[in-house]
DNA sequence: TTCACTAATGATACTGAATCGCATGACAAG
DNA sequence: CTTGTCATGCGATTCAGTATCATTAGTGAA
């Protein structure tokens, strides 16, 4: 019984429904994650439970990735980022500076992808929009 | 003297203007990229070139990535793929089946985007995009 | 509750991409 | 040709992620 705000539907009822068990190395897992909420890579993950095993981290976030309930981000440099998504369909923003992630969503810019593929050779099947940004928090500290 | 066809300015001259030194490992990395032109990795690279050491073609790909002149591409699998970038700015898009690279430019994203970093907290200092497609060739291949 | 089946785990070794450190070698300016 | 230094190749190393496998712990049924 926590008193935490879970703000998207249960990420282990979602893990069970579809037949995952409900193991403590998962649930500690997406308990840090949902504390995180964006940005943390794997390596942070496995420090912050140096109980879970390595690969436990890996296995575990492989299996978000899949049914859709966390995201990978590459970015120029440095390890492979993973964040929570909020919504079904969205793209990103990546601080330059921070490196903090945030998401967003635009319909005109779906709106655009669709009729861009007509002007592109074969099936557009799918798209990724990052947007690199320096974040407020980080402007305001380089001006100072 | 060659007959080639160069499309673009001649990258070692890019190189020997900014001070880099015109040496045979360059110079044979250089070549083969003009031939192969998009979608090749790293591993590639450097299997058509034994004589040359690894690390001297990751430094050389790291090189001509910093002067611009190609692009990175980190696809959801496998080793990120390089494409030599023909035009100043410019978005990809990937066969999700052969991994084959394009390149595409439309004036309407760019548009798009700078209206978009209105909506964006902070400074959006640029964007990627990647449209992922299944190509013709491909799609072809599948229906047989 | 107990049981048994099997998914999941942790430890460890391994892979493949990329980088580092360093001694040697090759450029290019004089 | 000489010289300073940039670039190279080599081998060791890092780093993210995976494979293997014996062991553990969920789970559904009895």
């Amino acid at each position: 019984m926590t008193t935490e705000q879970v703000v998207r539907p249960n990420i282990m009822a979602v893990l069970e429904d579809r037949g995952y068990r409900s193991t403590n190395s998962r649930r500690s897992i997406v308990h840090i994650l949902e504390e995180k909420g964006s940005g943390f890579t794997a390596e942070e993950i496995g420090r912050e439970l140096p109980s879970v095993g390595r690969a436990t981290v890996f296995r575990t976030l492989k299996l978000l990735l899949e049914i859709g309930v966390i995201c990978r981000l590459n970015l120029p440099d440095g390890a492979p980022r993973y964040t929570l998504s909020r919504v079904e369909h969205h793209h990103h923003t990546v601080c330059v500076v921070c490196g903090n992630v945030g998401e967003f969503r635009a319909a005109t810019i779906e709106r655009l992808m669709r009729s861009l593929s007509n002007e592109i050779p074969g099936d557009v099947v799918g798209h990724r929009i990052e947007l690199y940004i320096t974040c407020d928090l980080c402007a305001k500290e380089n001006t100072n």
